[in-house]
DNA sequence: GCGACGATTCGACCGGCATCGAAGCGTCCC
DNA sequence: GGGACGCTTCGATGCCGGTCGAATCGTCGC
C-alpha cells in the first residue's frame, strides 16, 4: 500500500526540463522514437538516451523495439495523470507577451503534430472527411478505418492509395488540445499532411511545428471549415 | 492556453526529498511551523528554511505569520491532487514490516484528503449520499452538484447548510486510491469532514493523516455501510 | 557484405543545489 | 529590558547529475 509512497522519485523525473518536454509530448498517448524524442526536448541524442533510460527505470515511460528504432510511450493513465495534475499548477507559460499569444493562436489554427496535421484546420478536415463518408469517427487513441467509398475530399487528398506501412494503423485517432477531440492521426493523417505541403496548400513556419495556409490553401479550406 | 505550461517546475520542488516529506506532512490540510516541518524532513532548521521559500515562490505552499512562527499549508486542492497523483505512481515504499501494512490498513479504511474524508468510509459515505439522491453521481475529478432534496443522511451532516464558497465547486469527485472510485471533495466534502470531526464520530490519529471513528462513530457508519 | 542510420555506452566537464554552522533579526515571556 | 526562542540570511563545502563528443552495437537497405 502506498500509504506514504516515494513522492519524490517521480517528481525527480519529471523535474528536469527535457525529460518534462518528453513526458508532455507523449501525453496523448502516441509511442515516439527516441531520435524525435530528443529533437522535442532539444538536447543530443546520448543524452536523450540518458533521460529516457530513467524514465524506463523509474515505471514513467516504456518502451518497445521495432528494428532498429525503440519507440517510447507512457506506462498508463496513472502516469498521464500525473502529468497533467501538475500541469495544473503549473506556472503558464509566456502567455504575457503579444508574441507568445500570438503564436499560441497560430499553434491552435494548424501545426503539426509528430508527423500529421493537428489544430483547429486538422479537426475541420477530419470532420469533412467524417462528414463525407470516407473515414468511420474517431475514437482517441483507437485505429480507425477508411471506408471503401472515399468523397472527393478524400479523393482530393490522395487518401485512397496511402502506401501500405507495415505494423502502423493506416486511421487513429490522436487528441487535439486544441479543443479535446481527436484529429487524424496514422499513415493516412501522416499522408495527409504530406500532400497538403507538397502541393503547396499549406508551409512550415519557421522555428516551431507551426503550419501556415498559403493563399491557395486558405481559399481551399474555406470550401469545407466550419 | 496551458498547451505547455512549466511542468518541470512544480516537478522540480517536488522532486526533492526533504521538499517531498514537507509536502507530503501537509497533504491533510494542516498547517505546520518550520521547526515541526524540518524534524519532519530530517533537515537543519536552515536547510528547511531554504526548501520552505522555494515551496512558496514556486506557489505549492502558502505562509502565516503568528507571532515568532510561520505556519506554512498547500496552496490549494490542486496543489493536494498533484502530490496524491504522484504518490499514486511511485515505487512502494519498504512495506514488509507489520506495522507498515497495520498502517496501510488503517489509512485505507479512512484517512483525511487535504481537507476531506477519504477511504473506505469515505467512498460507503458517498454511495450513500448518491443512494438517497441527495447528491448526483460522482466523476473523478469532475465538479457535481447536490440535488435540491437533500435525504436524512445529508441532513445529518448538514450539506444542506454550507456556507458559500466563492469559485470552488460545492461538490467535486476526488480519486481514492483505495478502491479507484471517486469519493466526495469539494465545498460539501470539507464541510462534511468538518462535522463528523466536530460530532466527535471521527478521531484524527496522531502522527499521519489516519483518522479512526470513536464508539458511537462506529456505531453510526455501521447503519448504512457496506 | 557494405554503408547508412538509430540507439546506447563511456568518459570528461561543469553548473547547480542541498547542506549546515555561524550570525542576524524579530517576537514573546518574565 | 534581558534572555530565550523561532526563523532567516550569509557563506563555504561537497556532490549529484545534465550535457555532449567519440566510439560501439545492432538493424536496415541495396
Amino acid at each position: 500500500m502506498d500509504a506514504d509512497a516515494d513522492l519524490a522519485a517521480p517528481a525527480k523525473l519529471m523535474g528536469d526540463p527535457a525529460r518534462a518536454a518528453m513526458l508532455t509530448a507523449l501525453l496523448d498517448g502516441r509511442s515516439l522514437p527516441a531520435s524525435d524524442l530528443a529533437a522535442i526536448a532539444g538536447v543530443a541524442a546520448p543524452t536523450a538516451s540518458s533521460h529516457l533510460a530513467q524514465l524506463v527505470e523509474g515505471g514513467l515511460v516504456v518502451a518497445t523495439r521495432s528494428g532498429r528504432h525503440r519507440y517510447f510511450s507512457l506506462a498508463g493513465a496513472e502516469v498521464a495523470r500525473a502529468v497533467e495534475a501538475l500541469q495544473a499548477i503549473a506556472p503558464r507559460r509566456p502567455v504575457t507577451s503579444y508574441a507568445g499569444s500570438r503564436a499560441a493562436k497560430r499553434l491552435a489554427e494548424a501545426r503539426s503534430c509528430y508527423d500529421h496535421l493537428a489544430g483547429r484546420l486538422a479537426l475541420d478536415l477530419a470532420d469533412a472527411l467524417v462528414g463525407e463518408g470516407s473515414i468511420e469517427p474517431l475514437g482517441i487513441g483507437q485505429p480507425g478505418s477508411l471506408t471503401d467509398r472515399p468523397g472527393p475530399l478524400a479523393m482530393r487528398l490522395g487518401l485512397d492509395r496511402v502506401p501500405p506501412t507495415g505494423k502502423r494503423p493506416a486511421v487513429r485517432g490522436c487528441l487535439d488540445w486544441t479543443e479535446r477531440r481527436p484529429h487524424l492521426a496514422g499513415a493516412v493523417g501522416a499522408h495527409m499532411l504530406g500532400v497538403l505541403l507538397a502541393d503547396g496548400l499549406l508551409v512550415r513556419d519557421r522555428d516551431d511545428r507551426g503550419l501556415t495556409p498559403t493563399p491557395e490553401g486558405a481559399a481551399w479550406f474555406a470550401t469545407f471549415a466550419r
